[in-house]
DNA sequence: GTCTATAGGTGGATAGAC
DNA sequence: GTCTATCCACCTATAGAC
């Protein structure tokens, strides 16, 4: 079964590489990018390693693709986010919630997974991982200073620098929370992240 | 040479093991437990692979000796800063300064970075990792509390919790960190939670 | 585009000489 | 305790039939 030459794919169905980046994703936010075999995928896919190879001929472009897409999906995220409110605390609760759904899946963010491999991962992989983060924190970066401006939040210092350590806070409360097996314990640490950010600093726990 | 029957071993010289130790710590700290192998230890020692799974006869048994050593190190530490002040902030810094080190030198936190692998851990090195972090927790709790009581230190909720969110941020900053090979990155976020806790919270940055 | 078959390399681990 | 030699499982990747 060939694509129809020229048309683009059907928009019905998954194409087969978007099959393959969807387990090949499940296993690197779960093993890691050296913790996971073309293997793994095939038989998840019940297809030969072979097969595999023809979609994506090495396992590096596999990584590099799968950091592709899942910023691109991020940052779709983050523009709907955006079209839905214009109040920061309201983003920054969509935004933590956008990482809590990864938790719930009981996966690691997969930047922050590939951020620990950092040192074994090809190049390509390496540019394509610092661009997802990058993102992030121009986003949370205009979000805070956004919100900041409208006495909306309360922080001090370069909302650059805040928006980095909010990224590193939630990153590094999902990597313990995983060795726990515990989503609330990322819960809890992204709830205080949000309210030390928060003007009116009242609620209870 | 084999070591006297029933003797202490010397101080004065650096035991096999220990040697070995070190070496797997600085591969596993830069490349994670995935990421090094038996070769690349034994290249750097001068030894055969063979002479490595005389002293560690499994990488299972290698990976949890690494992590009781870096938690036996780690609590020498924390016991080492209780001992030097009463002063809840300053204790902090030097906590900060733990991690710190670990960044100068170019690496992930161990115990961060065995997180991350979590999933393809072997159990007895599962279970001692969890210990690394129960052990900070309750130490930076302690801390905490004892910082709140004696009006040096301000945060909300029960120092339990705080005290994971700080660790997770420390770990998430590293984490991050390594990415861009900027050591600034972490000590900008480190100072943002230090400063997150004191009490004046004056400093422009 | 998927398969079988296999190359070529590296992983952890062991046997047995010294 | 360290070595040589080796086993076997698994890895990424390719060739070529269908």
């Amino acid at each position: 079964m060939t694509a129809k030459k020229g048309a683009r794919p059907p928009a019905a169905q998954v194409s087969v590489k978007q099959r393959i980046l969807d387990v090949a994703e499940q296993c690197a936010q779960t093993r890691g990018f050296n913790g996971f075999s073309y293997a793994d995928v095939a038989e998840k896919l019940l297809c030969t390693k072979a097969s595999l190879h023809y979609h994506f001929p090495s396992k590096a472009e596999l990584g590099r693709a799968l950091i592709e897409r899942y910023h691109r999906v991020f940052e779709q995220a983050l523009e709907a986010i955006d079209g839905r409110t214009n109040e920061a605390g309201e983003k920054l609760r969509r935004y933590v919630a956008l990482y809590d759904s990864v938790m719930r899946n009981d996966r690691m963010c997969l930047c922050g997974m590939f951020a620990a491999e950092y040192a074994t991962l090809p190049a390509p992989m390496r540019d394509e991982l610092r661009l997802f983060f990058d993102a992030n924190e121009k986003w949370l970066a205009a979000v805070l200073e956004d919100g900041r401006r409208a006495g909306e939040l309360a922080f001090r210092g370069p909302a650059k620098q805040r928006a980095r350590s909010v990224l590193g806070a939630l990153e590094g409360a999902m990597l313990v929370a995983r060795a726990y097996g515990d989503g609330r314990r990322f819960q809890s640490a992204a709830k205080q992240v949000l309210t030390d950010l928060s003007v009116e600093r009242a609620q209870p726990s």
